[in-house]
RNA sequence: GGGCCGGUGGCGCAGCUGGAAGCGCACCGCCCUUGCGAGGCGGGGGUCGUGGGUUCGAAUCCCACCCGGUCCA
């Protein structure tokens, strides 16, 4: 790549450094002194495992980082969760730089600080099967330092020079790792939309750090230079952790305590010294099995449960943090990925048959990990919780499997790759359990069945088509100046003068210099209303923002020469909106405080009558529950509390109110706009709200539905809502009392009676048809003799099929040589005993005889029983008629 | 958000190339037994997730929706 020219790395000669090529990879890198090789594994093995003298734990080293970050003029911020919710394009925050995409490297927001140190817990999930095998070198989650600077011409923080002249004090001075294993290689890095050159800061094998320096942004194929350039670090604490400890694998550094816990628990000693006969370039089962080929039996059970074991510790982790940030085990979105992280935890749980809760070891995981992050302490109840939950739901999920697995193949000879399939991607049963079933039944398992098992779900996988795009009508306003926005300065007032700034289509659309419309966006519908303009008037029927200027769709086309408008908002919506809004704040801090930490915002949709607020949580709350949080909203309501608005840096917005203000997703604006109602709730928040709590009036839950997994919808309504959803519930009530003839009081006693009587009038329908059918009996004045077989012919018109075919059932068994014909208008059924097919007769092949004949008559049957429909009474006649002739001729 | 699997008596399921809703467990009654366990006989309990459509006829086929499960973004 031309990008990744070599220039890029001149600078490195100015701190003292020589460029090599690496003898065994051929690729460039830098260093102190001569060596061969670049320092990264497996050019150069891991040298530093004595496995001797203190374990620095990840909290030692992350302490490290800030302090001589913060000591060389960085300022320290507070990190993001590692949910993502700020972005659109990612479910997980995967790099400290996540934090800052796409605003702050696009220039349009400005970083909370410049330059600024962040330790951020990530999640990567991409390379979770490798976790473990790796000795630690790939985790699900881990915290990646980042010393990061915005370069813009005017205002230069440091670039390459500086970056590394920092990474290598940190790693030389700071920590004391001797300068002359240092080695830096080159290469390129791309990712999260940005790109750049980038240097990794390799030790004794393992890399520690990589030090980007982002110029381009990535759009499609193209790389476009950045109107700033920005120093993008990542420091692998647990990387740091494992190479300062030189313990056997990265585990026992950053878990020290849990790990022996949990060994001691599953009762498994602890040989550090077996890695040694590992190759370390583990990337695959695969590369595992190879490996644990050329080992002995024992050694090879014994680390397969070492890194089930070093699994189970990193997913815990990762689940506790995931779920503290709100992603909770779910069949779709975010929480597809912390049901993924549990339901390993909980297979690799099995292998080493631990009895063991994983609830258990996610207690130790709280119980060290709060001591750095104290969301999580917080959390702990839902986190245990939900994980039993999980537990139990993935037992559930195993004893049912070996049914299903048996209805799959059992029976079979050999297994087949359809079955395995359906059996993984319907059911969720992986291929070791259904080959665990094959063997034990003597069902053969093809010879590489695994790799056309993978072959055949990615088929499957491929096969989904991409789903269209959605078209917008784009009108481009860029040229116009952007709205005043009025309703943000004056949210009640309701009358405002303007002028028209642009036409579109034909006057039908107009932009204004200033409005009071607020336009669609945070879930909170736009305002109608009317223009006025020498008396004529114009509904404003729908209210957008493009790019800061607003759009007002009018019902009739506005003349070109119109220059000055006088408007008018329909204030009854707005201030019901208003109030729906200012209420689903009210809310959510309710929501909060009943179920938990871990509820977050996931959609939320205001209306004038019945509003919705979805959040993350696990189950539909109880009724107690339901209740406790309508009061908990009422009293905020009743106590007038004062929302206000601030407009402040982001950076300041979070230390004051922390990560929690992203409760509506994605705030594109240099400044946020935090809505804040005192002492309950803060959130960056772009829509109109009353002044005082108390403007409210009430608020009540309407209805609480589980959307998905994971997710619970509350539907509610404030005071205006209340009245007309109080007023639905009355007329509903009314309108079943008129139907049960009864007062409005009395219907439930009404609804009682009812029933009872539908539940008597059942069995005395059942005990009558006994009666009925009893009396069908040879002697019976209705019977018609045909040789050895008798006819009863009747008409039930009216009666309900379900009751007619019971009238049968009963009298067929009862008689055997009744032939029963039922007409119910122009239908008819037969309907016959034993006898009637033991004589060799077949009710449909004799229906299909006789309609042949007979005109306009359709029908068919069984061999017992058969169903005739005629276009006219007559012609069921004709019918029957036909048919006792034909039965009796052949008696 | 998409794909796939499923929804039938209280529970677990069969029936799904369309023809009168079944089985096992549980339940009730009787018999056997000194009692328990068990066994024998008999019985109650479902209009097949909801709504459309095709058909003479739908649990079964088609469409839409709801609910549960699962895999993948």
């Amino acid at each position: 790549m031309s990008l990744n020219a070599q220039n890029s790395f001149d600078f490195l000669s100015e701190l003292g450094l020589q460029r090599f090529k690496c003898k065994i990879c051929g690729e460039y890198f830098w260093a102190t002194k001569r060596r061969d090789t670049c320092g990264e594994f497996p050019c150069s093995p891991y040298t530093f495992i004595d496995g001797e003298g203190r374990v620095f734990e990840v909290r030692y080293i992350r302490e490290k980082f800030k302090e001589f970050f913060n000591k060389r003029g960085h300022e320290m911020i507070e990190p993001y969760p590692t949910v993502a919710r700020w972005r659109t394009d990612l479910y997980l925050t995967i790099a400290s730089i996540i934090d800052f995409q796409p605003y702050v490297t696009d220039g349009i927001v400005e970083p909370p600080a410049n330059p600024l140190v962040v330790v951020q817990p990530c999640i990567r999930l991409e390379d979770i099967d490798k976790v473990g095998l790796t000795l630690g070198r790939h985790l699900s989650i881990f915290e990646m330092g980042g010393h990061h600077a915005f370069n813009r011409e005017e205002d230069w923080i440091y670039w390459k020079k500086e970056t590394v002249q920092f990474c290598h004090e940190f790693t030389t001075e700071c920590l004391g790792i001797p300068e002359e294993k240092v080695t830096y290689k080159e290469s390129f890095w791309e990712g999260g939309g940005n790109a750049g050159p980038s240097v990794e800061c390799l030790v004794d094998g393992l890399e520690l750090s990589t030090l980007v320096f982002m110029e381009f942004k990535v759009i499609g194929d193209e790389y476009i230079k950045m109107p700033i350039k920005v120093v993008d670090t990542g420091y692998g604490m647990e990387r740091f952790s494992w190479y300062m400890s030189g313990t056997p694998s990265a585990f026992e550094a950053i878990y020290p305590g849990i790990l022996d816990k949990l060994l001691e628990n599953l009762n498994i000693p602890y040989e550090g010294k077996i890695f040694n006969k590992l190759i370390l370039n583990l990337n695959s089962e695969r590369d595992l099995s190879r490996a644990l080929l050329k080992m002995n039996t024992d050694e090879r059970d014994y680390l397969t449960k070492i890194f089930s074991i070093f699994s189970i510790l990193d997913h815990t982790k990762c689940f506790a943090f995931m779920v503290c940030d709100g992603a909770l085990p779910s069949n779709s979105g975010v929480g597809y990925l912390s049901r993924l992280v549990i339901r390993r935890a909980l297979r690799h749980l099995r292998r080493v048959k631990g009895e063991i809760p994983i609830s258990e070891i996610m207690k130790w995981q709280i119980d060290y990990w709060s001591r750095d992050f104290e969301k999580l302490g917080k959390a702990r109840k839902a986190i245990l919780e939900i994980a039993g939950i999980e537990a139990h739901k993935y037992e559930t999920l195993l004893s049912k499997s070996l049914k299903i697995v048996g209805k799959y193949i059992g029976g079979k000879k050999t297994v087949d790759v359809q079955s395995a399939v359906t059996l993984y991607d319907s059911h969720g049963i992986p291929l070791e359990v259904v080959e665990e079933y094959a063997r034990k039944h003597g069902i053969t398992v093809p010879e590489g069945f695994e790799e056309q098992f993978y072959k055949e779900l990615v088929k499957r996988h491929e096969q989904i088509e991409e789903t269209k795009e959605e078209e917008t009508v784009s009108i481009d306003v860029k040229k116009y100046p952007e709205t005043y926005k009025l309703y943000y300065e004056k949210p009640y007032e309701k009358k405002f003068k303007a002028k028209i700034l642009a036409r579109f289509n034909d006057g039908k659309i107009i932009l204004l210099d200033r409005t009071l419309f607020y336009p669609e966006g945070g879930g909170q519908p736009y305002d109608k209303g009317r223009l006025l303009i020498n008396g004529e008037e114009y509904m404003v029927e729908k209210v957008i923002d493009v790019e800061n200027r607003v759009l007002h769709y009018l019902d009739k086309p506005i003349k070109a020469d119109v220059v000055n408008v006088v408007g008018e908002i329909d204030w009854d919506r707005r201030y019901a909106l208003m109030k729906a809004h200012t209420g689903t704040h009210i809310l959510l801090g309710a929501l909060i405080r009943v179920l938990g930490l871990h509820v977050w915002q996931a959609g939320a949709q205001k209306s004038t009558m019945i509003s919705r607020l979805d959040v993350t949580h696990f189950k539909v709350p109880t009724r107690e529950q339901i209740i406790a949080i309508e009061n908990k909203a009422n009293k905020i309501i009743k106590e007038g509390r004062k929302v206000r608005v601030h407009i402040m840096p982001r950076t300041l917005a979070e230390k004051k109110w922390g990560v929690k203000i992203y409760q509506g997703g994605v705030v594109p604006y240099k400044k946020l706009r935090i809505v804040e109602i005192e002492n309950w709730d803060s959130e960056a928040c772009g829509g109109l709200h009353c002044s005082s709590t108390s403007e409210v009036g009430a608020l009540k839950i309407t209805n609480v539905t589980k959307i998905q997994e994971g997710v619970i919808r509350f539907e509610f309504c404030t005071l205006d809502g209340l009245l007309q959803y109080s007023r639905d519930l009355e007329e509903k009530l009314h309108k079943i009392a008129s139907i049960l003839s009864t007062s409005r009081e009395d219907t439930v006693r009404k609804v009682v009676t009812l029933v009872n009587r539908a539940k008597s009038l059942d069995t005395a329908v059942d005990k009558l048809l006994n009666t009925v059918a009893k009396s069908l009996s040879p002697e019976s004045p209705l019977s018609q003799k045909l040789g050895d077989l008798y006819l009863v012919e009747l008409d039930l018109e009216g009666l309900e099929e379900y009751h007619i075919n019971k009238l049968g059932r009963l009298s067929t068994s009862m008689y055997k040589n009744l032939v029963l014909l039922v007409k119910t208008g122009n239908i008819v059924r037969i309907m016959t005993g034993k006898e009637f097919a033991k004589l060799g007769f077949n009710v449909g092949e004799i229906i299909r005889e006789i309609i042949s004949k007979v005109k306009e008559c359709r029908g068919g049957g069984s061999k017992t029983f058969g169903l005739v429909k005629c276009s006219s009474r007559k012609n069921v006649d004709e019918f029957i008629n036909r048919l006792k002739k034909l039965i009796s001729s052949r008696c």
